[in-house]
DNA sequence: AGTAGGACCTGGTGGC
DNA sequence: TGCCACCAGGTCCTAC
């Protein structure tokens, strides 16, 4: 599942390789996935690609914008040859002089977008990107603003915070469970009752978890590949995602898991309170 | 306004 | 062996 850690490796792993080349051709599989006119992207050159939360934005020469939401099982990764099409590869950009990106999903989540130079980054599929809340980065998890968010979305569970979005960008299922066991604090809590002291661990575990994620070139659990296809490391240092009925690496108590903001959720009761 | 839950989508798995 | 129900989850949409 590509969140944050998974879409900046994805990021940095395709930049050496695209930056600079020229778009020839748009192959489209599946015209769904691609929300605007596949025209458009032709004769561009890529001049750099960032990332905002989960979003995956490539830049081009005319200022234009292809915004990507890998969702979750989303994929995006070069070729140096234009490789047959997977089964579930729905779009492919032919690049000048050499080379190939492929977009591949196996549940067609996700989506691309193209945009305009100077136009709003709204639309069905990214209406949210504007609203994205802050980066999970020490500068900007603050005790200060988990207090004030935590007292907005007072009654809501803290896991169902930290998938919030438009509170903090690029946190997922995996990463949210990480956070809150390191943090030590139990995901069933009402983030209004966090005491200073749990919001300052949360605010140390936070930033901490997704930077050692992003060393570790994200997490493997299922599908997700960088953009040469290599898997990523942190799936060795997960806590409790997935490792339900497993014993708790600190205090050896069972790995228990509970269905939360619609979400598996995974604790441990040792540790977590 | 804030919160919860369903829909979307397909492949893998477990039960019978 | 085959069939089917169920589960995985990021985001949008709707309902309360």
């Amino acid at each position: 599942m590509p969140e944050l850690p998974e879409v900046e490796t994805v990021r940095t792993s395709l930049l050496p390789h695209i930056l600079g080349k020229r778009i020839a051709k748009v192959k489209i599989r599946r015209e769904d996935v691609l929300l605007s006119e596949p025209s458009r992207l032709e004769d561009r050159i890529i001049t750099g690609a960032e990332r905002r939360g989960k979003y995956l934005i490539l830049l081009f020469d005319d200022n234009s914008r292809l915004m990507l939401h890998l969702r979750m099982t989303g994929r995006l990764t070069y070729n140096e040859n234009c490789p047959e099409p997977e089964k579930h590869t729905h779009v492919q950009l032919l690049l000048k002089p050499a080379g190939c990106l492929s977009w591949t999903d196996v549940r067609r989540f996700g989506r691309l977008q193209q945009f305009a130079p100077g136009e709003k980054l709204a639309g069905t599929a990214f209406g949210g990107l504007e609203q994205l809340g802050s980066e999970p980065v020490a500068s900007e998890i603050t005790i200060e603003y988990l207090e004030a968010v935590c007292k907005r979305h007072a009654k809501a569970s803290i896991k169902a915070l930290l998938l919030n979005q438009q509170v903090i960008a690029g946190l997922g299922n995996i990463y949210a469970d990480e956070i809150l066991f390191q943090a030590g604090i139990h995901p069933a809590r009402a983030a209004g009752s966090l005491k200073h002291t749990e919001l300052a661990s949360l605010a140390e575990a936070i930033p901490d978890v997704i930077a050692r994620a992003i060393k570790l070139r994200g997490t493997t659990f299922r599908d997700y590949v960088d953009g040469e296809m290599r898997a990523g490391g942190f799936q060795k240092s997960l806590c409790v995602y997935g490792r339900k009925g497993e014993l708790c690496t600190v205090c050896g108590t069972k790995i228990d898991c509970m269905r939360l903001a619609g979400r598996t959720t995974c604790f441990c009761p040792g540790c977590q309170h």
